[in-house]
DNA sequence: ATGATTTTTTTTGCAGATCAAATTAAATCA
DNA sequence: TGATTTAATTTGATCTGCAAAAAAAATCAT
């Protein structure tokens, strides 16, 4: 009766200008003809695209590496790529007790990157301002580079973000709620702020650079801490209604299951996450200080850890065929270092992920493909975020110049 | 690498007169300027496109019930509404041992409906044309109708199904594989025909009239033998990669837990479907002839049915938390008749699945929305999915005409 | 009543996006 | 060196949607 409205938000946020940037970024050198065939366009209006986005200084024409000339007849193409020097974007992921930044040009090449230890848990908001600004100036020192030449700043934080406003309505890390950190921090450093679900950055981060680059649907799989999720459907990322990420690790696979660290029984992450693991070797006396020991241990025999190993692996599929369940997607991205592990990443989990799924004989299976990310994998996101987000604000500035 | 095509596929699928006429149906009636706040179109454009609706003969100005007239200044609002005698459409369902077949007009209004007893499991494909077929008469020789007044025939059926091409690559209600049922159908009856998954077509119906009218996303849960789910996300309804419906009943909720018709271990059907509640009765030598008969006893005061409808509730209650947890929905629809016995639908129940979802604390919470349909639900949706289908056809046969 | 006022709807003219077709550009082939 | 081929650009037309102006149809005020 009421909400019927909501009109715009097309599938191309900004048209198809952002369509061809999204082409060729994905493509990575790609000549005319071939954009509009990637994007279903006529070379007209591809040429009247590519031509704003040339003079924007967004992409460039790229003289073909040598021998790439397959001495075919007729005019030859003409390469574009993105301009790596374009924008110099960073990326922060604020995580527990460590924060980690990186630098990238704006084809995503990683310029620099580290990681700072902060005070665990909720801080006060000057304090969280204050590490990231410090972590920003020692990334930009180390590289040689000035803070000033930063066009964008990507954060990716757990919580309720509401990426549109760049407001932070709770997360782990803070210590008050309703936080419009956006504005803090782009008056504190002078650059523009994205602030975005961490789950969500590195969803962006697969759609524009990694492994579902130019994908119109696909899931992303996190697990750290906890088990996080990003849902890419129709090109865009889902945000719930209220903007919390989809809380993968807080879907219940037992219930009244393993007390888990929200309070409630039976979560995925209470079988999976790290301190799962440890406190149940723990609870039989078998100490282990860290995932990595557990796991070399399994991995040399020991019965104790290798069980455990065994179920989480299983609860792990278990849960994975819940979504495969109820989205039936074509690719799931399994991204970041825990999957480093195997008990995560054995055939065997991975089928058994798609046998507990109902249509497992319907073919084709959804792909379950591993991404193993090094440690900044957030961070990266979270400058995917900012690289996309310089990319929609550079193109729309471009509109009011047609004069 | 490859995929990165997929340029069509709007928001508005047929560009802004289907949006109209989505605004006119959802409103029921209402006026061009409220059209042009509501689509977020200028009046002008409203003119135009509300012209081309009338001129197609699918919408109509209603002189509004007398006292509609509020004495407001200026020039009066001419109503509008869909001209419900613009097309004369059919839904079938096809279920397990039954059909259910029902008329409607293109407002939506219910004309006629049966339901007819089939042969149980998978029939050969000539049988079950012609029991739609047989169907299809009976329900029109009832309501005086002639068959080759129908626009358009709905089919709402189980299993895997390309609705673009109305192509059935398998059903539990046939006994063959690849079945263009579209095709066979639309030869024998003469008349357009539209197949889709049955779930997908109740939530197109809780979209363009029922409770998800005019929202943008929401989620259908409907139970019947198994537990089925519709995805309406950005106006669309989510179709898999593999076209099959989204099996929430088959999500696991018990790891090796109860055996499901399906052959695997927990499935949340099998702790809430009519067969699973009759059976755990039946274990324990209680046996009830269906679920009224047990639903009864538990009202009466008999502790077993009771115990059993409580955990089903539950379990219930699990499942839909997984659901928001993975989705963040502002709207949940609990769609059908089973949702008329309480064990489902108490407060505790609803108040349960938010519970168990992580951000029980964010407000707002989802709205656990039940809608009470009559036994003929599944065909209203496959009717409603014809209205649909009709509606776009002939918008798109508008076009050329511009002449 | 009659004209002023108000609100809705339609008309008009313009701006932007995109495409088909024609044209130009830049290579290879014979 | 011209014919051929393929890529890219230009041109002209169409379509969509909007702002602004005009017209239509009511009420209000004298």
């Amino acid at each position: 009766m009421s909400d019927q409205g909501t009109p715009p938000a097309p599938d191309r946020p900004e048209g198809a200008r952002q369509h061809v940037l999204a082409v060729i970024r994905s493509a990575g050198t790609i000549a005319r003809t071939e954009i509009a065939q990637a994007a279903g366009l006529s070379p007209a209006t591809v040429t009247a695209h590519t031509s704003d986005l040339l003079r924007a200084g967004l992409i460039e024409e790229r003289t073909s590496p040598a021998g790439t000339e397959t001495g075919r007849r007729g005019r030859p193409r003409v390469a574009l790529g993105i301009r790596g020097d374009a924008h110099l974007l960073a990326g922060i992921k604020v995580a527990h007790d460590t924060i980690s930044v990186v630098l990238n040009d704006f084809a995503g090449q990683a310029i620099g990157g580290l990681e700072l230890p902060i005070p665990a848990g909720a801080l006060e908001t000057s304090v969280l301002c204050d590490a990231i600004s410090d972590a920003l100036a020692r990334v930009c020192a180390e590289a040689g580079l000035a803070r000033s030449q930063i066009s964008g700043l990507g954060v990716g934080m757990a919580g309720l973000v509401d990426a549109r406003r760049n407001w932070v309505y709770w997360s782990p890390s803070l210590a008050t709620r309703n936080i419009d950190l956006g504005t803090l921090l782009s008056q504190r450093l002078g650059c523009a702020v994205f602030v975005d679900n961490d789950a969500n950055v590195v969803a962006k981060a697969e759609q524009i650079l990694g492994e579902g680059r130019g994908l119109r649907d696909f899931i992303v799989v996190t697990i750290e801490r906890g088990v996080g999720m990003g849902i890419v459907l129709n090109n865009r990322i889902h945000r719930g209604a209220r903007g919390c990420g989809a809380e993968l690790g807080h879907t219940k696979v037992q219930i009244d299951g393993a007390l888990c660290r929200c309070g409630q029984r039976g979560c995925l992450e209470a079988y999976v996450g790290d301190y799962a693991l440890l406190r149940e070797a723990s609870s039989i006396g078998a100490e282990f200080t860290n995932l990595a020991g557990m796991h070399a241990a399994a991995q040399a025999g020991n019965v104790t850890a290798r069980s455990i190993f065994d179920r989480a692996g299983r609860m792990f599929a278990l849960g994975l065929s819940n979504v495969i369940d109820i989205f039936d997607p074509a690719l799931v991205i399994l991204a970041g270092r825990r999957f480093d592990y195997d008990y995560l990443t054995t055939e065997t989990v991975l089928d058994q992920a798609n046998a507990f799924s109902l249509q497992a004989e319907v073919q084709p299976l959804p792909e379950l493909r591993v991404h193993r990310w090094g440690d900044l994998m957030w961070a990266q996101g979270a400058a995917a975020h900012a690289i996309d987000e310089v990319a929609r604000l550079s193109l729309a500035r471009l509109d009011p110049n047609a004069a």
